[in-house]
DNA sequence: TCCATATAGTCAAGATACTTGACGATTTTC
DNA sequence: GAAAATCGTCAAGTATCTTGACTATATGGA
């Protein structure tokens, strides 16, 4: 087909946001791909989102609530969607009759220790890809500039 | 609260995906804040996605479609909100009966004005934070990376 | 102790951003 | 020309969020 070869193949963007995203939806795309090939169906890029800031031991669900980005009811949407599916799973609180514990069953925990292999073999090809030093830097860059829920979190506590 | 403080803190993610998404979602919370605040109200980040691929003097939206990684009707559905909102306009293909083609309106391009010189702010606050060097090493890096749909395009040609 | 207030979680309703499936109009291919 | 591919649209449904209203429990004085 001449007549694509003659449009212009105008540039896409090349802006940090733009990079970070591209490179952000890709590994995302990626990893669930695998999780999903892994027989882990119920997985999706929202939950994961969620899941990564349920620590292996647990979290009570506000605590769930204040880390992550989305609001209360999001959260326990998305923790009824991983309950159904036997992911996680809620227990009162004993400290707290308000309260619930949020932790994963044998499933959820199976589904863990496959996305830390998966995560290893996506870094693995990453490296491959742009060499050793170059990903120990971009490590570093996005480890320094710290954006994210915690640095947010931080700043109730006002130190500046 | 002592309560609080007792609770092991446990630590976040700390993989190049959780990273990436992490500060990718910051950037365009910025942005996307930003960007409602010069009074463009209209901006949402599922939006910006789709601007990010229609070109200052327009795309084809068959072309359109080829690069977003989202089916023809969800690009459909958001030129259908940004031309209600009169950010871009829809003419027929005088090439092809049944294409059209996707272009900015002078609102459209007022707002990606705007959108450059935000972006160059955030970009700056950036380098005041991880320094010069080590932006310049994340952008490489990045860059090198080069995921993306354009990446996934130019398979297309297989030149490789 | 009792009451005001704050916190934890839930229920309900709605918006946004997608999806798949079906379809008509046009162009390309043979 | 007629079959097949492409382009855009319409319709319906799902996932992922939102805000608002509400109940139950806990906390912290008077």
């Amino acid at each position: 087909m001449v007549k694509e070869l003659d449009e212009k193949t105008e540039a896409l963007p090349d802006h940090i946001g733009w990079r970070l995203w591209q490179a952000s939806r890709a590994w995302q795309a990626e990893f669930a791909a695998a999780m999903r090939a892994a027989g882990h169906g119920w997985f999706t890029e929202a939950r994961a989102g969620l899941l990564g800031h349920i620590a292996r031991d647990g979290i009570r669900q506000a605590a769930l609530i204040d880390r992550s980005a989305i609001s209360k009811q999001a959260v326990q949407q998305l923790l009824d969607g991983l309950e159904a599916e036997g992911v996680v799973q809620r227990l009162p609180d004993p400290q707290d009759g308000r309260g619930k514990l949020v932790g994963y069953t044998r499933k959820g925990l199976a589904a863990l220790r496959d996305g830390d292999s998966i995560k290893l073999q996506i870094e693995r090809r990453y490296v491959e890809r742009i060499g050793q030093q170059r990903f120990a830097a971009l490590m570093d860059a996005l480890r320094i500039l710290d954006v994210g829920p915690a640095a947010a979190a931080d700043k109730d506590t006002e130190v500046q």
